[in-house]
DNA sequence: GGAGTATCATTAGCTTGCTAATGAGACGGT
DNA sequence: ACCGTCTCATTAGCAAGCTAATGATACTCC
């Protein structure tokens, strides 16, 4: 337990793993959340849509892979779009939709429950030590790419 | 972008990936390290052996694969224990061995580049919230399963 | 209006991780 | 010496993520 890349894989696997279990009590499982985010706050929207809003950079292909489980699961249903034929829209179930508020209470508690042990003080430093390291690491990606 | 969850996991996509952008530069995926460090540290082990000793929890399963990959890679042999029929062997090659210093000191360049908007100070208090988050949700675990 | 191009979702195929089930081998006790 | 149990690795099967390849539909320009 030693470099900083290490802690951070392992308190990402933590927290993944209790995520999973929190959400699975929801009958949800830790992939589906963020298309779940997407919907709740804007139904119907594309694979594609849910994309690019998502909270977290995620690709096409993984939403569509996911909202087939979804969909077996009885959480979502595909509709292709009246107007473009090309377009696929996701429509949350009743059960997806009422999972909404038990399961963004569950993922509160665990990120208390996680950080209990900082103070107010450290859970600010925290923050804003992750924030530098995503923005130094995205600008990398952003800058190969050039302009 | 708002609770640190979210940060958590965006940081740890973001590292991941270029983890494993540096190390297949040396003909290694991501996947592969922790079996390298730990054969690196002693050579010859089981898949259990390594399970154990790795740096970070896996489960032997993910040994087996990822040994799997890393046999058809030319990275490690197989060789089955003489003593006990039931023990396989895993014995990096050459070009594993060879694979070793460059890894480490792109990891530690990675590292080094990812906090490198960080203070000292923020480092070290980066640091120690990790160790307080992993601490508390790794005793959860520890927890449930009794004694 | 038809051909070529652009834009979608999806599929294919890979990696990394997990748990549960299998199967082979060793060992202890009678 | 054999039987049951324990200890291994492996296999099966799943979830979640990715890139690249496909295929269907729309749109644009002549």
């Amino acid at each position: 337990m030693d470099d900083f890349l290490t802690l951070l894989v392992r308190a990402h696997k933590l927290l993944q793993a209790a995520s999973d279990e929190a959400m699975s009590r929801h009958g949800v499982r830790i992939g589906q959340n963020l298309i779940l985010e997407a919907l709740w706050e804007t139904d119907g929207l594309t694979p594609g849509e849910v994309a690019s809003r998502a909270r977290l950079p995620i690709t096409t292909p993984t939403i569509v892979n996911t909202a087939t489980r979804m969909e077996a699961a009885g959480l979502l249903t595909r509709r292709r779009d009246p107007k473009d034929g090309r377009l696929v829209r996701l429509y949350l179930t009743d059960r997806a939709r009422a999972a909404q508020q038990p399961i963004r209470e569950s993922r509160r508690q665990l990120a208390e429950h996680a950080t209990a042990t900082l103070t107010d003080e450290e859970r600010a430093h925290l923050r804003t030590a992750l924030l530098k390291i995503i923005q130094q690491l995205a600008t990398d990606q952003a800058g190969p790419g050039e302009r």
